[in-house]
DNA sequence: CTAGGTGCAAAAGGTTTGCGGTTAA
DNA sequence: TTAACCGCAAACCTTTTGCACCTAG
């Protein structure tokens, strides 16, 4: 039995829309399928490689392009970990994030509780919060018993 | 009467020591009394542009290599919002960021309540958290009412 | 049909690095 | 005295852009 993450249904995504004045292109769709294929955060590199596999004409600026324009339509998101290169996720629930420093992975965090910026911080009277990023930074649970193990 | 920013005394920080084998020299002195001067949070460009006021002769790598290693001692904080570029600030208390989108400001945001990592996310089990980051965009009041009024 | 998208190559822009000379401890 | 640091310029690397051709709607 197919996993959710493996099936073609939720692969293909078929009915997606981007809306606005946005095409569905064959590189978008690509693009997309791969953000949800696996739910890795890769990078514009990582998605480029991933999905020249299937379409070797594909060019790097395109993956960006498409990265940018999807995260503009609200159907991707742009993962940024301190300096490093920028991450996406197919994952829109509203989550945070962990990354392992050792390893490198980037893997999705529940927030617990409320979740509303209010109460994680105290923002000014007046502010219009757009939106709220959490991170953490440390070891996962493999590479900390790694670490222990040495 | 001076304020608690502009007092010699605390813009000195005479006692200032980095620890390990880290010298402390004019530059770094120089780059951690502009952090310590104006609480905003200034890139290393702009710390460069304020630290040659004082030393004509300061180099941009010689701001970046003195950012990175005041970081990594602790006593100066980097932080990322988004992929523009890295900001500074000099306080290490514990807090979040407020990014304004309209006119690029950032502010420190105290956070609310326990301020554990755990409190905020779900961390897996086994996971050693090193540092956490909270960080919100938006508009800050001023903009906000700019925006308004329009 | 045509505005929007693609592929390519070149540029941009923040950050890092190699190296010869300098300096804090 | 000497390992650490500085200033300079060049390199690095991710991301963006200009442009001629292509394609979804």
């Amino acid at each position: 039995m197919p996993s959710k993450e493996t099936s073609p249904a939720f692969r293909e995504s078929p009915e997606l829309k981007l809306g606005g004045d946005f095409r569905m292109t064959r590189q978008r769709r690509e693009v997309y399928d791969v953000l949800m294929a696996h739910r890795d955060h890769p990078t514009a590199t990582e998605v480029f490689l991933r999905v020249k596999d299937r379409m070797p004409t594909i060019s790097l600026a395109t993956v960006y392009n498409c990265l940018e324009t999807m995260a503009q339509c609200g159907v991707v998101r742009q993962v940024n970990v301190d300096r490093e290169p920028s991450r996406y996720c197919g994952n829109m629930m509203e989550h945070g994030h962990f990354y392992c420093e050792s390893c490198g992975s980037v893997r999705d965090v529940d927030l617990r509780g409320p979740r509303k910026p209010d109460d994680y911080l105290m923002i000014p009277d007046g502010s219009i919060v757009e939106k709220m990023e959490v991170g953490a930074r440390g070891l996962c649970p493999a590479c900390a018993a790694k670490r222990v193990a040495k």
